[in-house]
DNA sequence: GGGATATTTGGTTATTTTGCCAAATGTAAT
DNA sequence: ATTACATTTGGCAAAATAACCAAATATCCC
């Protein structure tokens, strides 16, 4: 594997790895239904704001989203839409493996 | 959100970490062209083959890959197709990053 | 059975990630 | 300017991951 690319494949894990944990993928989906500024996830998520904050922050990084400050609150925005279509893929896998699941109990 | 909500996330979360690592992605897409032995990985990836066998064994736990003992090799494939539509989504990901940062140079 | 090959498992250490707290920053309202 | 509110940043401890080595397991050939 080449210097080249053994970075590209540093880079795509890097964005895999922002969409990998459960509250990021999960802030991820909400923003399908458009942007949200952080105070609506700071109500819903059961974490200090802090956390979430750099949750979002991992997701800009991966360039999955964009941020802008309108006044005092910050909205994030999905920059990317096909991500969803690859939740539906990783979904697909889930039921895959309940389906093994349920084969071994029948 | 709900337990059953959280167990989902968790999950589908899993099966994203599972690709968010260099080496994983890397395999997983070779096993596009159809299945492959471990040892072939082995002769290319420059890591301890007891290294490479977890990374396999963490695809196959996620539901992505399946595994097949023949002989004395053990063949892995791909037992979800999409996976690799969403890589693509990954690579677009990237492509707006590198079109922000010549944007940036400009 | 004994040796060779292919792979997995267990154990250890180093590194990374996570999540909380406290403190800093930015913005609007009084 | 002071206060209140929204968010980010820095620092630290706990938890999860990664990679190596050595040992165990499985299969084949003699």
């Amino acid at each position: 594997m080449t210097e080249t690319e053994k970075r590209n494949y540093n880079a795509k894990a890097k964005v895999l790895k922002a969409l990998a944990h459960p509250t990021r993928l999960w802030m991820a989906e909400k923003l399908v239904d458009g942007e949200k500024c952080v105070c609506e996830f700071v109500n819903v998520i059961d974490a200090d704001f802090s956390t979430i904050s750099k949750h979002l922050s991992v997701l800009k990084e991966a360039g999955i989203v964009d941020a802008e400050k309108r006044g005092k609150q910050v909205f994030y925005r999905l920059k990317v839409p096909c991500v969803m279509g690859f939740v539906r893929c990783v979904e697909s896998v889930l039921n895959n493996n309940d389906k093994a699941q349920s084969c071994l109990m029948a």
